[in-house]
DNA sequence: ACATTAAGTCAGGTTATCTTGACATAGTCA
DNA sequence: TGACTATGTCAAGATAACCTGACTTAATGT
């Protein structure tokens, strides 16, 4: 059973702010794997994670996260 | 190091429909467990799952719970 | 050439989020 | 009374989401 995590937005946004994963990191009291895990799709954060990453952008869940959004 | 799971609206959510928890289970495609666990505060869904209960209630992840959203 | 930074990965370990199966309690109802 | 339903809980186990530390590779700059 292979399931493969969300969708996400996390490496567009760091780009945009110009953040090393490191630093995004920092800013989110993960380590630098977990961020680098979660973008290059190894896995999906805990929601107390994707709440921290939607506040620390000013964002929806929704909006960095998609699960297909069919409609 | 024991932290508290997110507040969450699930149990009202559920209680507006006279759902039982097995019935939203079945309809999330959790256990009975899964449900009773998460409304009574020992853990957090995972993302995947916030998103599936979210879709359900066609509410926002953030409108069902939360963080404590300070301003 | 060498040092530094960023990104990606791996190993090994811990804790959280699930699973199934079982059981207790309380409420309803024939 | 006895049957049924809903809820809450526990045990034991699987897998997902984290951790630290180490290592490689590519790119940048001195």
């Amino acid at each position: 059973m292979v399931l493969i995590a969300l969708k996400n937005r996390l490496k567009i946004l760091r780009a945009e702010r110009d953040w090393s994963q490191a630093e995004l990191a920092g800013r989110l009291d993960v380590s630098r794997q977990a961020v680098n895990a979660i973008e290059t799709g190894k896995h999906d954060p805990s929601l107390p994670l994707a709440f921290r990453i939607a506040r620390l952008f000013d964002m929806r869940i929704e909006d960095i996260f998609d699960d297909g959004e069919h409609a």
